[in-house]
RNA sequence: GCCGGAGUAGCUCAGGGGUAGAGCGCAUCCUUGGUAAGGAUGAGGUCACGAGUUCAAAUCUCGUCUUCGGCUCCA
């Protein structure tokens, strides 16, 4: 008998020998249905793996990630199954787990081609081949054993891997009529497998080297019942629905233009409302924290950057420089506003007591990225950061850190962006060497980010060797209405900059001391932010922040002068409204605007304009019945301040 | 940058070797209306761009550009 420690801690005997499955099944019916995979000592085995001694095991289902991935696992063997009965000879790469399904990278016979048409019936053979129920089978071979069977299958991918295994580690999984090298773990069988949907299909190089053969990659996604599967559709038509790219066409906030050159956003006059709005809410926030706003030009002296270093480290990779009519003359389009602030930093002497100074400019930045990386407003070449670099002592550090963060909440509550965690990254302690600065210092600004986080209640992961070559930092991770995770702001400290610009201030000692300097941005940059913040809303904005917030719509042109004052009266009462006196029928006019999102629709016909009212419906949700013109400008405005109230307060 | 799909009216898309179509939008007119689509008429396109094949190319071939899905990259 053996003893098997439960995660509750509770501990129960079983024979020798004993599966993941029949303790699951010693347990409940429910969960011996319902597991997928076990941990035993907290590695991962096959829920039919016989464990032979003491121990801790937890067992796992669709509800938890260990679960869903050996499940996936299984699923992309099941893929290649079925697409090696299509195409016999397909070479397989790796086959691993994704975020939400998994991937088979696949090298096609000679002059074979994958493309989205053959999915479905690889489809269908999967459901087929999961029916059949066939057992999924471990063994061990010898590496010597492994090498002859891939050797004898022509599968040169397989070879390479398998040479790179230690021996005595080597696994394989049969099902059916296949079998692939495997670490594991893997379902019992194939019929836990109930509904499959293969996404997309795209090349991708062996090993991720553009040096090596590019293979095909299909990507999947499997659930264990076809109504997962139709859940997932559902939230894959709801993001579709919501792709910035579509509603900012829809909505006229943004466009791109050949002409203008790609990755590089204009922003049309709506977006720039929207846009305006959050920069003025930002500059607000900041100037009660003490910022000041500076601006900077948008290109600088090749030696600049030279100083700053990201010459050095991206000049190659970035637009190249401007060269002008003189001779040895050369500038560089602003790849960071860094090094503008510090000069600004510079151009005077400081004191211990004029710290910390903050300097803010909302920066548009140039950077060259790869043409295949462009992607609406998220991945742009020219963008605007909500950048803002605070210098700072040493023993400010922590609380102006801090301060920060507040902004960060600011920020995130006033936009309904309530889901966020935030992650610490510190140094990698093995590698010390490429970190620039005093590890006494490291080890300030690392407990400094630590402290603040946690005086703050900040929900965070801490990933070690995540922070940059200057600095450690924090990044915000937003999840959307759709449970989708973006990354947003950053906070890093940096002692690399403030030495390499030679920053000081006097010290109360008398002497120069170096400041540290802090580069953040609650929002990242201005256009990922709208992008973000247009698929997490639907467009349906808040209130604040809307382009339009009211329309007028008189039921018929006699009423047109009565909704234009109405509407002079919104406009100056800080509520920006606009008319819709189209010669078309109330409900047509109710629609139309609804479908612009517009959050509030007013209708005047003669009973409003005798009686100096409006009637008022809101988007949505229908009529909301009458009031006078004061009323509704002090109602929105109340509305306005509640959904800012994370500043008011 | 690399691999693969796509590019037809302002938008969404159909068509396809013989000079171009729909719906929405837009314009004009009729209608003057009460909470999610009133009616009529009309304008609008070098079928991304450049070469080639052909009697004839928007359609077939090649190249370029842009865009989409991935890969690699991201101060």
């Amino acid at each position: 008998m053996i003893k098997i420690t439960l995660p509750d801690n509770s501990v129960r005997e079983y024979e020798s020998g004993v599966t993941g499955l029949q303790i699951a099944q010693s347990i409940s019916s429910r969960l011996a249905k319902d597991v997928l995979a076990v941990s035993v000592n907290g590695e991962v085995w096959d829920l039919n793996r016989p464990i032979d001694q003491d121990s801790a095991i937890k067992l796992y289902t669709w509800d938890d990630r260990e679960g869903k991935e050996t499940f996936w696992h299984s699923s992309a063997h099941l893929m290649a199954e079925a697409i090696e009965f299509f195409y016999p000879g397909t070479k397989f790469g790796i086959g691993p787990t994704v975020d939400t399904g998994f991937y088979y990278d696949v090298d096609l016979p000679e002059g074979k081609q994958l493309t989205e048409k053959d999915l479905a019936q690889i489809e269908k053979k999967m459901i087929e081949l999961a029916r059949q129920k066939h057992q999924i089978v471990r063994s061990s071979i010898t590496k010597a054993e492994a090498l002859e069977m891939f050797t004898d299958k022509n599968d040169e991918l397989k070879q390479e891997l398998i040479s790179e295994l230690e021996d005595g580690t080597i696994t394989l999984y049969n099902q059916g009529n296949f079998t692939d090298l495997c670490r594991g773990p893997h379902l019992p069988n194939t019929s836990y497998i109930k509904a499959v949907k293969l996404t997309s299909i795209a090349g991708a190089y062996w090993r991720g080297d553009e040096k090596n053969k590019m293979l095909t990659r299909v990507y999947g996604v499997t659930f264990p019942k076809q109504k997962l599967l139709d859940e997932y559709l559902v939230l894959l038509e709801e993001a579709k629905k919501r792709d910035h790219r579509k509603i900012g066409k829809e909505m006229e906030l943004f466009t791109f233009s050949q002409k203008v050159g790609q990755g590089l956003p204009l922003w049309l006059p709506k977006g720039t409302q929207l846009r305006l709005q959050l920069e003025d809410f930002l500059k607000k926030v900041q100037r009660k924290f003490g910022y000041q706003q500076v601006m900077t030009p948008h290109i600088g002296d090749v030696e600049l950057y030279k100083t700053s270093g990201h010459f050095q480290k991206y000049g190659a990779d970035s637009f190249q420089t401007i060269k002008t009519p003189a001779e040895g003359e050369e500038y560089m389009l602003k790849p960071m506003n860094c090094p503008h602030h510090c000069e600004i930093f510079a151009s005077k002497p400081h004191s211990y007591k004029d710290l910390p100074i903050r300097f803010a400019e909302f920066g548009t930045v140039y950077r060259y990225e790869q043409s295949g990386e462009l992607h609406g407003l998220t991945r742009v070449r020219g963008f605007t950061q909500d950048d803002a670099h605070l210098f700072c002592r040493p023993d400010q550090l922590k609380d102006e850190f801090k301060k920060v963060i507040d902004i960060v909440f600011i920020i995130f509550n006033s936009l309904g962006l309530e889901n966020y965690t935030a992650q610490i990254s510190l140094r990698d302690p093995n590698n010390p060497d490429k970190y620039i600065g005093s590890a006494e210092n490291w080890d300030k600004a690392e407990a400094a980010i630590i402290e603040a986080c946690a005086e703050k209640g900040l929900e965070t992961v801490t990933e070690l060797g995540e922070a940059a070559f200057y600095g450690p930092k924090l990044d915000f991770m937003v999840k959307d209405a759709l449970g989708r995770s973006w990354q947003l702001g950053t906070i890093q400290v940096d002692y690399n900059l403030p030495e390499r610009f030679d920053l000081e201030y006097i010290g109360a000692d008398d002497k120069r001391h170096r400041p540290i300097m802090i580069h953040r941005a609650p929002f990242g940059s201005m256009e990922r932010f709208v992008a973000v913040l247009i698929e997490h809303t639907a467009g349906k904005f808040p209130l604040w922040l809307t382009p339009d917030q009211v329309v007028v719509l008189p039921i018929s042109e006699k009423y047109n002068d009565y909704a234009q004052k109405v509407s002079d009266f919104l406009n100056n009462s800080d509520i920006r409204s606009l008319i819709d006196d189209r010669n078309e029928k109330i409900g047509r006019k109710i629609r139309d605007n609804e479908l612009k999102r517009i959050p509030y629709l007013l209708i005047v016909g003669e009973k409003e304009a005798e009686t100096g009212t409006i009637s008022v419906r809101k988007q949505g949700e229908g009529d909301k019945g009458s009031m006078s013109m004061e009323e509704f400008a002090q109602f929105l405005n109340d509305e306005v301040k509640e959904q800012l109230s994370a500043f008011y307060n």
